[in-house]
DNA sequence: ACCTGAACACCGTTCAAGT
DNA sequence: ACCTGAACACCGTTCAAGT
């Protein structure tokens, strides 16, 4: 009997004792051989040379082993780059994080479908974000202004979804989420935008952000530019 | 023992004969109350009052039954409203589509992942393309340019993914897609976009579309919108 | 010829039994 | 106290047996 060597068994191979570390690598490798929809914790189990059972030691369930292989690929996005105006900035950075979503093309989906049923996304995404912003208001952008920015660069260009900011009623609260005032230590240009967009528009409940105007916004700012693109023509 | 009436239940009890329609006009509400990940054969079945392999005669599997779904949908967005400028034209159709994304939120997801997997997009969605590409180029922009525009517009704005026109190698091809000649015929504006830009590029194997040059086009338009933006306020 | 129950090969996760 | 096999409640789909 052949056995059919893969990129994930040659991890097996190796003697070291199983760490979340080791988990996580693993089931990154086996999604971008095969995609997330062949990711199961059998298969993870089985390529580590381990029974199924030995995961959950190193990852509460299925769902928090997606948030920590989530972290690691947002990890990879480079650093901002300094000593640039800030249009130099963005671009280098949404062109970063563009090559790590070509080069695990599931990361977009799984970091979408985390942000639809969780309030808050996760660590290195936070921080990703955070320091986007950081960028802009560094630049001279008003945080009304960072705020729609966020908006239009959601989903294709951030390469995460426009649920971002989006409140849907029933996600559920992030249980190891952290309290709100290390929260804005830790992401203080989230939590400055936050704030200002919820004084901005305290008659509106929830997060005092109108889903319809961001998207009318995105959506102008996307025609206007298209219209001076035809009469350049 | 008490029974909880849903929406579906009450399909179920009425007494029509089983259709395509009906599994399709069952999951679709099945999907609006639970999301499509508690979306099943055999839940379907029950909704209808019926064993699971019933659904088989009326839907190949549960791919194809996602794929009428989406079609259904996609029946719902408004048709383009004619004798206005093709600003006002794309700008309504595109809030249409929006209007229908909000109504059924996982459709989008459905959508996406189904552009993942094929090579063609369904019928429906074809359609929908077709005749927003007819818009712009009656507004008088070049193919080239209503070609940057698709993909300026992907995902976020058309409701759908930026994977539209993105050739990955390994998606299979469409078993039932209609033949070149009827797609020519049927679908006249995108294969007319498809010839001009296989033929513009013809040094690029595969689609002949640069999903670089695409994607920097829309980034490029966007960083600049913002830009102005950011010196008027 | 049509219909369908049982079965197959999966899945994530619980839990009790074994060390 | 740690580890893990069996089991539970699912899943989409095949297939043979029953009508």
């Amino acid at each position: 009997m052949v056995e059919i060597s893969t990129q994930a068994d040659a991890t097996a191979r190796s003697r070291a004792p199983l760490s979340r570390q080791r988990v996580l690598d693993t089931a990154v490798v086996l999604a971008d051989e095969g995609g997330v929809e062949a990711l199961s914790m059998r298969r993870i189990a089985q390529a580590l040379g381990v029974v199924p059972m030995a995961l959950y030691k190193h990852v509460a369930n299925k769902n928090e082993l997606l948030d920590g292989m989530i972290d690691a690929l947002v990890a990879e996005i480079d650093p901002p780059v300094t000593g640039t105006d800030w249009k130099t900035a963005v671009r280098r950075r949404i062109l970063s994080a563009r090559r790590m979503l070509l080069r695990h093309p599931w990361a977009a989906e799984v970091i979408e479908a985390r942000m639809k049923a969780r309030a808050t996304p996760t660590p290195a995404v936070m921080a990703y974000l955070d320091s986007m912003i950081g960028i802009f208001r560094a630049g001279g952008f008003s945080i009304e202004l960072v705020h729609h920015t966020m908006h239009v660069l959601g989903s294709r260009l951030l390469g995460f979804s426009q649920e971002l900011f989006q409140d849907t009623p029933d996600r559920e609260p992030d249980p190891d989420a952290p309290p709100p005032a290390e929260m804005a230590a830790r992401y203080p240009h989230i939590t400055a935008l936050a704030m200002a967009v919820a004084h901005d528009e305290a008659s509106v409940v929830g997060s005092g952000c109108d889903d319809q105007f961001e998207f009318e916004f995105a959506l102008d700012l996307t025609l206007d530019g298209l219209e001076r693109l035809r009469e350049a023509e």
